[in-house]
DNA sequence: CAGTATCCCCCCTGATACTG
DNA sequence: CAGTATCAGGGGGGATACTG
């Protein structure tokens, strides 16, 4: 984020999420957000990060909109960071990336949290690809238009 | 991506997925190869990267079993770079990224790439959480379980 | 606890030149 | 075209000290 050169108006969608969350830490605080993580230092002692990054990377995702600031839930003096709506609509890239390396970067005796269904404690579907009517698609099965959105 | 700390054993699926994946470039040269480039130069001058950089993160991606190297499609001495597998499996990381920044980080008019079911040509459809019987789930819904070992 | 302010190093990254 | 090598800078990011 603030880097010498943004993709954001690429027209790809995806660059432009990176120039968004695409730096290292983001990602990392957005997960704890989503585990119920709202205070600065819970913040800082449970990702080791540097207190100065922190405070620029909350700012950074406060200004973005992916986070907001709201009094402290226990009535202390402090602020407590929450994932806005659109903050919330990360979780199934957070969903993306863990099943990912589940599948891909352990080894099947490694341990590692899980993400469950919170009512039946069961293990969450892998995440599938659809089209519009609901028939299961490969990555093969799709293609980019490149910005052929025309003018309506 | 061989940054000073690694959370690669945190325990977490997402922190070690990030340790991979995670950096600024990555993504986007693993979107450029989903999109069906495979030569340097293709890389290059599509992304506006340095060529140092590009070789470089070609070469971590490739040592990460992400990408893989050819003999060249077209008879030409050079080597392309294919996706392998474990990278095509990233499929469903930058749809999930590319479906979260439609929604939240463009203005309904503004031109962009859109991702379409081929034969069709209608897009795809919003990725969902689904429980292990098929239930759509919320974030509210679900819960993670921490591993028995590290903690987060 | 919740930050801000400094210092400073290292490495990411770009630019350029060179090679096969 | 497909890289490698080298140099230079800027800022990411850690450590520490300080403040309310």
């Amino acid at each position: 984020m603030a880097k010498r050169v943004s993709l954001w108006n690429a027209g790809c969608p995806v660059a432009r999420a990176l120039d968004v969350i695409g730096d290292w830490w983001s990602l990392l605080i957005i997960r704890d957000a989503f585990d119920g993580v709202r205070r600065f230092n819970e913040f800082q002692s449970g990702l080791g990060i540097a207190k100065g990054m922190l405070a620029t990377r909350l700012r950074d995702l406060t200004e973005r909109g992916i986070l907001e600031t709201a009094p402290a839930s226990d009535g202390s003096a402090y602020r407590e960071y929450v994932l806005t709506e659109k903050g919330r609509g990360l979780f199934l890239v957070i969903v993306a990336l863990r099943q990912w390396a589940e599948e891909h970067l352990y080894r099947p005796d490694e341990h590692r949290s899980l993400l469950v269904d919170g009512k039946s404690g069961a293990p969450i579907a892998r995440l599938e690809l659809r089209s519009g009517e609901g028939r299961t698609l490969e990555w093969s099965d799709t293609r980019v238009n490149k910005g052929v959105f025309d003018a309506m």
